[in-house]
DNA sequence: GTAGGGTTAG
């Protein structure tokens, strides 16, 4: 005779057996969070979810593995009447792999008070969680209780800890455990390895790896990791050369080594000569070029990249933004900002800090604004950037009002803050608070001030007229701020002002510093033709070309429908040359019955071919501005970049197109953005 | 049924 319980659990195993295949094979085609929810609705409705501990436990892999929903996978662990080591696993992992791994260490304790035992698996996954929050009591606790069950000598667990001591810094700990332990496999001589080079032992790491029994090829990779972040590109490259097999993180690797050295044309040359190239690739370049100041090769490569269907992930997208901020490229920044929200991106700080720079840099401080109070949790880096664009955006106000509020939300500032608060200050006019600011970085924050700060506060002194204390404070300047920088700024403050005896001065230790800075040469000179000196003026240009010493040329760039077009001084290479000559016309007309006369006195004298090319009707800020007018549509905003100040004269005709043509011209240039509207501009023409 | 070591990123 069978008892009614012994019926009900045959019937039940037969449900399983008939249900289990199904249902795992269902979670395998699974491809989606709705899919995942029907599936559950189902397997609750049958039973499944409660009785198959198993069933349940693939429902959780798959919430926290396949689509990453952390906030569900929780829900799914609550409610399951029996978690097994394989879900409390699961969960642990899930933490483990996220960038707050917090909630894995306290699952772990939250276990050891339940009937499920951890197993090695669990060790590897907490020791993980102990490594990224660098936490080695935690992580000493964890070796502890491995100890005592005896798993801590097994091969993965073993390596896992090798990871976490030298993630912690702990290098002694982790080479006593590489030791201790008899099971060595490839993984566990890399682990120590990558500790020593993490923790800055090369030459540790160089004879244990000259020691393993074999060698793979991630360890001949971490060593040309270790050389390059070391600073030894040479040695990186004979390690590289001496490999018999790479793969595509050994190229990957040795390009951002290039990369990171400053050396593009290397980092290019591999990557043209790489077998196969990811998206890591593509994003090691992208960003090379983005930092390395050729921004426009940047977006070239993103549409290589786009070109062979390589999707962009989270770094490249990083990258680009900083080339489109270089650049002022709003559309392609736009779009990239588009790419991120349309693929549900992460947005975290640091590609929020990205997108509000990106905006900031393009003068579109709406859009930076917008991002900013978007953003769930800001870092001192994103509060800096909002800071620094308000600045620099004219708003100084908003720059100081947010920095108060950055303070009072107990972010700690730190010396890039500074800059934008003190440029803040400075365009404001706000002297007396510059300097408080200033005397607070070292006194209240235990900040040094560094050339940039000394440069805001001479720019402050220098906008308010005071130009000797400008003078006598860039001479106080302590040894390891002091430099170009310093008098560069102080003799643009100079020009500004038309102030000739400073100015000469400046000049004189700028080419002291400097013998080749033709930027001083010209400054000098253009200053003294303002006065009438055309002796002067004409003597050091003169003496400039006789130095075989040249100008950077200036270079505007400017958005149209998503390409960007770039003009030099003088520059008649364009297509649209012609027009562009008929619409300069049209502003020089439109402009005289406004009652501008030209200031020319940069040009007045001495002319020859080169310097006629830089007379001021053809400065490469007007060809823009010319060229936005007419390939802009009407109304729209001009938005130009230009690698130099602005010319005064350029300022004016801004500032007068602005009004007879009702367009808004916003202008950065190599200090800071000229918002033009209605015939004024926001630096109030200072700059 | 689950794992580890090396690459990009303000």
């Amino acid at each position: 005779m069978v008892s009614a319980a012994a019926a009900a659990a045959t019937a039940a195993a037969a449900r399983l057996r008939f249900h289990h295949p199904r249902c795992v094979a269902m979670l395998q085609a699974c491809g989606s969070m709705v899919e995942l929810l029907q599936l559950q609705a189902q397997m609750l409705r049958n039973g499944l979810f409660f009785d198959d501990p198993f069933a349940a436990g693939k429902m959780l892999e798959f919430c926290v593995r396949g689509v990453g929903n952390l906030h569900y996978a929780w829900k799914l662990f609550e409610q399951m009447t029996t978690r097994d080591t394989f879900a409390w696993n699961t969960l642990i992992q899930g933490h483990a792999a996220s960038p707050s791994p917090g909630p894995a260490l306290r699952l772990f304790a939250r276990m050891a008070g339940g009937a499920a035992r951890p197993n090695s698996y669990t060790y590897t996954f907490v020791l993980k969680a102990c490594a990224s929050l660098r936490a080695t009591e935690e992580g000493e606790q964890v070796h502890g209780s491995m100890t005592k069950l005896g798993v801590d000598l097994e091969v993965f667990p073993a390596n896992a800890l090798i990871s976490m001591y030298s993630a912690c810094g702990r290098i002694e700990l982790g080479r006593r455990m590489f030791d201790t332990c008899a099971a060595k496999d490839v993984v566990t001589w890399n682990a120590m390895v990558s500790g020593y080079l993490s923790c800055g032992f090369l030459d540790c790491a160089r004879k244990l790896f000259e020691e393993m029994p074999e060698k793979g090829i991630v360890s001949w990779n971490a060593m040309i990791n270790g050389y390059t972040a070391g600073g030894d590109i040479a040695a990186a490259r004979d390690l590289f050369d001496l490999m018999h097999q790479r793969d595509t993180e050994t190229w990957n690797t040795m390009i951002a080594g290039y990369a990171k050295c400053g050396r593009l044309d290397a980092a290019r040359e591999l990557f043209e000569r790489m077998p196969t190239r990811n998206v890591v690739s593509w994003s090691t370049m992208i960003s090379a070029c983005a930092q390395g100041g050729r921004p426009r090769e940047a977006l070239v490569l993103f549409e290589q990249m786009q070109g062979q269907a390589v999707r962009p992930n989270w770094a490249a997208v990083v990258s680009l933004l900083s080339a489109c901020g270089c650049l002022g490229a709003l559309d392609q920044g736009r779009r990239i900002h588009w790419h991120v929200e349309s693929n549900k991106m992460r947005v975290d700080s640091i590609l929020g800090t990205a997108l509000i720079d990106m905006y900031a840099k393009c003068g579109c401080i709406d859009g930076a604004a917008e991002v900013f109070s978007s953003l769930p949790c800001k870092d001192v880096f994103s509060w800096t950037a909002m800071i620094g664009g308000l600045a620099v955006n004219g708003h100084g106000e908003r720059a100081l009002e947010l920095f108060r509020r950055m303070l009072a939300d107990g972010v700690r500032p730190n010396a890039v803050t500074f800059v934008g608060v003190l440029c803040a200050c400075s365009h404001l006019g706000r002297v007396a608070l510059a300097r408080r600011y200033f005397d607070s970085m070292s006194a209240v924050h235990g900040i040094k001030p560094q050339a940039e700060h000394y440069g805001c506060l001479v720019d402050a002194l220098g906008r308010a007229g005071r130009l000797a204390e400008a003078a006598t404070l860039v001479e106080a300047a302590p040894a390891a701020a002091a430099g170009r920088v310093l008098w560069a700024t102080l003799l643009g403050a100079c020009w500004i002002h038309g102030d000739v005896e400073t100015g000469e001065a400046a000049a004189d230790r700028l080419t002291e510093l400097d013998h080749d800075d033709g930027g001083a040469y010209v400054l000098l000179s253009n200053i003294y033709a303002a006065k009438g000196r055309w002796d002067d003026a004409r003597r050091l240009r003169a003496d400039m070309r006789s130095r075989g010493l040249h100008k950077c040329p200036g270079r505007s760039s400017i958005e149209v429908s998503g390409a960007t077009h770039e003009f030099y001084a003088g520059d008649r290479s364009h297509p649209r040359a012609e027009e562009i000559e008929r619409m300069l016309e049209e502003m020089g007309s439109r402009l005289k019955l406004l009652g501008y006369a030209p200031n020319t006195s940069p040009v007045l004298f001495d002319i020859d071919e080169e310097e006629k090319e830089e007379a001021v009707s053809r400065h490469s800020e007007r060809l823009a501005i010319a060229f936005g007018l007419l390939a802009n549509p009407k109304g729209s905003p001009i938005r130009v970049v230009k690698n130099l100040r602005v010319c005064g004269d350029c300022h004016t005709v801004a500032k007068l197109v602005s009004s007879a043509f009702a367009r808004d011209i916003i202008l950065r240039d190599r200090n800071i953005f000229h918002h033009f509207r209605d015939g004024s501009c926001s630096c109030k023409d200072y700059w």
